[in-house]
DNA sequence: ACTCTGCATGGGAGCGCTCCCATATCCCTC
DNA sequence: GAGGGATATGGGAGCGCTCCCATGCAGAGT
C-alpha cells in the first residue's frame, strides 16, 4: 500500500534524487538517457509526487480557492454560477491547479475563512460577485494573496476583475424597446450595492437619455418575488407604461406574472426584456427576450488572470469586460 | 511577511515544540499553565499551523473531493446540484475539512483525476450521480480512499451511498393521478443507466400494477428536448392518454409544450406530474405538480457519512434513503 | 528515607520533496 | 595535449510539523 517516493524512483532508474526531481519539474538540463530511464521508472512504479512535501519546500500550494460568500449562496442556483464554475474548472484543468470551494455560511465562518485564505493554504483566490464594499479582497491582496473578482465591485477598487458588459447590454435592450416605438419604458433595477445592479440601471438610463424619454424605476433584489412586487409598484405609479426592462430574468418572470394578472398582454400591451439569458427565460409564456451573458467565458477569463498573477506576470489588462448581446424572443 | 512557526511559538511561550504541538492538537496531557502560555503566544504571533508540514507527517490531508463527472457537467445547473453542494458545504464546515471540486471534462482528464484522487491528496471522495457502472468508486475503495455516492449506482454495489426515495416518490405521483380518475397514464422515463432513471420508472410500474392499468413508456435523457420528443412519441402511440408522469421537471416542461401544441389542455385533457421540484416547475403555465426531493439534506448526509468513514468509524447505516413527497400545483 | 508509579516535558528523528553546491564529465579551443 | 567553459549529476540541508522516547519531577506507598 506504500506509495513509492522520489528516492524509490531514483533507485529504480539508477540515478540520483536530483535528476528525478529535474525530470519531474521539466528542467532542460537532463540528458535524454537519464530522462528516459526516469520516466520509465515513474511509469513502472506508478509514482505520484507527494504534494505536501513539495508544498512544504516551495511554498506553493498549487491550489486556488473559489469563494462563495453567504449572500451568494442563495443565488447559487442562478444559471450564471454554473457556467462560471465550469469555465473556471476548464481553465484550471489546463494548468494543474486544484480548485477548492470555500463557502462562508455565517459571519463567524467568514473570519475563519479569511484566516484560512491568508494562511498560505492557497496560491490565489477567486471571488464571485460580492455585495457592497467587502473588505476581503483588499485584505487578501494586502497579505500577498492574488485575487480576481467576478463582477465589478462597487465601493472599492480592486486591481483585477472580470465582468460582463452589463451597461452595454442594458442599453441595447432598452434601445430595442425604443426602436419598437415603446414610449413609456420602466425598469426593474437590481440591488445598488452590486456592480450588476448599478450598471444595468446605468445602461437603461443611457438609452433613455439619448431619446429624452422619462425614466421610471423600481428596485428588486433579483428574486422573482421582488420582481413581481416592483411590477405592481410600477403599474400603480404609471398604469400607461408600455415596456419593462428587468435587470434579471427571474425578476422578469415575476413581472410577467403580475402583468398577466393585471390583464395586460405581453408583448401586445407591454413589452418585456430580461437579463441573463437563463434557462427560465426560454420557458416563459411568451418566451423572454433577454440579454445574453457569456458566463463560461467569464469563468475562464477569471482563472486565466489569476493564474497569470500567481506566476508573477504583470497583467497587461487586469480588468476584462466581456460582451453581452440581446437574444430576441417573443416578449419584446 | 514570514509566518511564525511552531518553534517560534514554543520559544515565545517558553516551552518545547512538543508541548505546543500537544496544545494545538488538544492532547489532555498538558498542564494548565503551559497550555495558557502557549495559547497566548499563538494569539500574539498570529500563528497558523502549516498544513503541508502536518500532512507530510500525518498523511491526512483534511480535504475531501467532490467529483463531478463529465456527463454531470451538463446537468450542472440542475437545481439539485446547488442544494446538494450547499448541504455538503455546511456539513463539512463543522468539521474543518476542505472541499475540493474536481471536474473531469474529458476522458483523458478522467485518468488524471483518478491518479490524483488515489495519490493521497484527499482523505475521501464524494461522487455525484454517476452513469452506468463507473469503475471509479470501486477503484478508489480498493486504494483505501473512502467514497460515498450521491444517488444509487446501477450495475455495481457501492458500500455507501445516499439517495432519494425515487421509487416511492414516483409511486406517489402516479397514485395521485390514479386517484384523480386518470385511466391512461404514460411515463417519460429517464436514462436507465442511472439509479434515478430506473427507480422512478419502477415506482411508476408499482402504482400501475396495483391498479392493473396498462403501462405506456417513452424514454428521455432528462433534458427538455428529450421530454418533448418522448411526448410526441407517446401521443402518436396513444392519442387517448389522459395523464403523464415525467421523471424530471425539465422533461415535463418539454412535454407540456408538446401537449399544448397538440391542442390539449393541462390538466383538463392531460394531467402532468414532474419530478424534482425545481424552480422551473413553479414557473410553468400551469404550475407543475411535482415530487419534491430534499437536496440539501442529501448533501449533508453524504458529507456526514464520509466524515465518519474517514474517522474510521464503522457505519451503522452505510446506505441512506431520504423521503420525497408530492407537491401539488395546478398541472395535476 | 527510599523506591515506585504516573504524568508533564523537551527534543531527536524523519515525513518526501526542492534547492543548491560540489563534483564529474564532456567537448572545444589554442 | 593541456586548459577552460559548459553541462549533467549526486546528494546534503532543510522546509514545519508529529511521533515517540528519554528524562524530570511530584506524590504515594512501604
Amino acid at each position: 500500500m506504500n506509495r513509492p517516493t522520489l528516492e524509490a524512483v531514483a533507485a529504480r532508474a539508477g540515478v540520483g534524487r536530483g535528476t528525478v526531481s529535474r525530470v519531474i519539474n521539466g528542467s532542460p538540463n537532463v540528458s535524454a538517457k537519464a530522462r528516459e530511464a526516469v520516466q520509465e521508472a515513474i511509469a513502472e512504479l506508478g509514482y505520484v509526487p507527494n504534494r505536501a512535501a513539495r508544498t512544504l519546500v516551495t511554498r506553493r500550494t498549487d491550489t486556488v480557492a473559489l469563494v462563495v460568500s453567504e449572500s451568494e449562496l442563495r443565488v447559487f442556483d442562478e444559471p450564471y454560477f454554473a457556467g462560471t464554475i465550469r469555465g473556471i474548472g476548464s481553465a484550471l484543468a489546463e494548468t494543474g491547479l486544484q480548485l477548492i470551494l470555500a463557502m462562508a455560511q455565517s459571519p463567524s465562518e467568514h473570519d475563519r475563512l479569511e484566516h484560512y485564505l491568508t494562511g498560505q493554504h492557497v496560491d490565489g483566490v477567486l471571488l464571485l460577485s460580492l455585495h457592497g464594499a467587502d473588505p476581503l479582497p483588499g485584505r487578501l491582496e494586502a497579505m500577498g494573496v492574488p485575487t480576481v473578482l467576478g463582477g465589478r465591485p462597487v465601493g472599492l477598487d480592486a486591481y483585477s476583475y472580470v465582468d460582463m458588459d452589463n451597461r452595454g447590454g442594458a442599453r441595447q435592450a432598452v434601445k430595442h424597446l425604443l426602436a419598437q416605438g415603446r414610449a413609456h419604458i420602466a425598469t426593474i433595477a437590481g440591488p445598488q450595492d452590486m456592480g450588476v445592479g448599478v450598471d444595468r440601471l446605468a445602461g437603461y438610463r443611457d438609452a433613455l437619455l439619448a431619446s429624452r424619454a422619462e425614466e421610471l424605476v423600481a428596485y428588486g433584489d433579483f428574486s422573482e418575488e421582488s420582481g413581481a412586487a416592483a411590477m405592481r409598484a410600477l403599474l400603480a405609479a404609471s398604469p400607461g407604461l408600455d415596456a419593462v426592462f428587468a435587470a434579471s430574468d427571474l425578476m422578469a418572470v415575476g413581472a410577467l406574472r403580475v402583468l398577466k394578472e393585471s390583464g395586460r398582454s405581453v408583448p401586445g400591451d407591454v413589452a418585456l426584456v430580461g437579463f441573463e439569458d437563463s434557462k427560465a427565460a426560454a420557458h416563459t409564456d411568451p418566451p423572454l427576450t433577454t440579454v445574453h451573458q457569456p458566463t463560461e467565458a467569464m469563468g475562464r477569463q477569471m482563472a486565466q488572470l489569476l493564474v497569470a498573477r500567481i506566476h508573477g506576470e504583470e497583467l497587461r489588462q487586469p480588468v476584462v469586460i466581456l460582451d453581452t448581446h440581446l437574444v430576441l424572443r417573443a416578449s419584446a
